[in-house]
DNA sequence: CGGCGCGATTAACAAATGTTAATCAAAACC
DNA sequence: GGTTTTGATTAACATTTGTTAATCGCGCCG
């Protein structure tokens, strides 16, 4: 089996590539697999063999500490590769985990290997990604340094908003998050609790809706100003590079 | 001029390197710079045409925001390429700021390029560099959102002694932090109050003595199980790759 | 129909952190 | 030596968030 289509939809997005090259990629060969919610898709440790991209449902990476804590640093969406950090490292530092039920292909990484031996452009595009990941993460960072918890649940729906919207799993602003509010605490880091604070708020304001798995932006660009949102992270447009 | 030792530390560090690539790396030629504590070494902005290579001092990453706020991201030292993150991308989404003096060395993009183009080892290493950054940007966002403040300050040295160690910028524990109380709270996100009620505590529990800008840790393993540091992350140790 | 179970909600209280402003102490300056 | 400056410290109070536990509401299943 090859590559599904979200691969042209993850890597093509940002960059121009020659029809050659799109052929490597269509050609890369790939092993479906399934998860659960719940379930741990890569485990922290050991570098697996294989990298992973997701192309249905959502995933989460989380950092286990030795109390059993879990602390969420990323969340991924389909066209992902999750783990492509791993490429270059020794261990992974993080489990990746399945936020609801979800698809993925995993590649081997001798392919990746091999093609980044033999075309110094293919790897920049790899590297790429892995460099808006770790945009994302700085704006994580600075996110939950400056935002209290109802901003930052009006950020994360912002983020999701224009990150699905490019893989087209988006309609009339509204779209699939496959979690309830004990989860969104989990990815946000705060208690659940204090979560259901947030949401209400956000009901109260007309903002958003949510229910049964399902969010809609009833004013997107009011909320993105409200939380400062700005979506040029993303790195959403397309260059030459 | 070429460039500065630091850069074997910096990129030689956790690979296994041939001759002929380090000589590579030795005839790259850079521009040295100098800045004073507060300077912006690098704007907000579009991506610049040249890489920093930071050789003295240390500098923060800091995202500015249009209500003024800063909030930084991530905190280099020397040998630190501090914005090898912009080499693909379109736009750079923080300052890079000095901390204390310090002195950096310019490198021009044109020469990663033409190095990426043709050694696809030497573009792998430049790539496990900003994956580094990446991972350090996770335990980031996983530190800030498990540890109290007291225990942040703990594993920020925890973590500059073991990056510092690494470019032999630490005796005896001790190493040199060119910054007050008032800077510790921005780079962890805390209020000065808040700040100095954590280092007053640290200094009631003899983990750690820091005054006139320097640190000197006084049981480093000891302060390392309290605050769950573990150096792993760091990605210290030599591979082939 | 009736009970069960799970997620949402509420309440009451505790802990962490922010804000403002005043004071202190030591270094820097003249 | 006296003054200024800067960073450290303290106090008092407000806000955000966590914790625990009880309750509610609704869908699901027998």
């Amino acid at each position: 089996m090859t590559i599904s289509r979200y691969l042209e939809y993850a890597l093509c997005r940002r960059d121009t590539l020659s029809e050659l090259e799109r052929a490597i990629l269509r050609d890369i060969p790939v092993h479906p697999a399934s998860y659960r919610d719940g379930d741990v898709i890569i485990r922290q440790g050991a570098a697996p063999e294989q990298s992973c991209l997701l192309v249905k449902g959502m995933a989460t990476r989380e950092h286990r500490f030795k109390d059993r804590a879990r602390i969420t640093s990323a969340l991924h969406i389909p066209g992902d590769f999750v783990d492509l950090h791993a490429f270059l490292l020794t261990e992974i530092d993080h489990d990746v985990m399945a936020l609801g039920d979800c698809n993925v292909e995993f590649v081997d990484r001798a392919v990746l290997e091999q093609i980044s031996r033999e075309n110094p452009h293919l790897i920049r595009l790899l590297w790429l990604h892995t460099l808006i990941d770790a945009k994302l993460h700085r704006v994580w960072i600075a996110t939950r340094a400056r935002l209290n918890a109802f901003e930052r649940i009006g950020h994360l729906m912002c983020e999701l908003h224009a990150r699905l919207s490019v893989v087209g799993l988006v309609e009339n602003d509204a779209f699939s998050c496959p979690f309830d509010q004990r989860k969104l605490g989990g990815i946000l880091g705060y208690s659940t609790v204090h979560m259901n604070r947030a949401v209400q708020k956000f009901r109260a304001c007309h903002l958003l809706e949510w229910s049964r798995g399902r969010v809609r932006l009833l004013d997107p660009d009011r909320l993105a100003a409200l939380v400062g949102f700005d979506p040029e992270y993303l790195e959403l447009t397309p260059a030459r590079r």
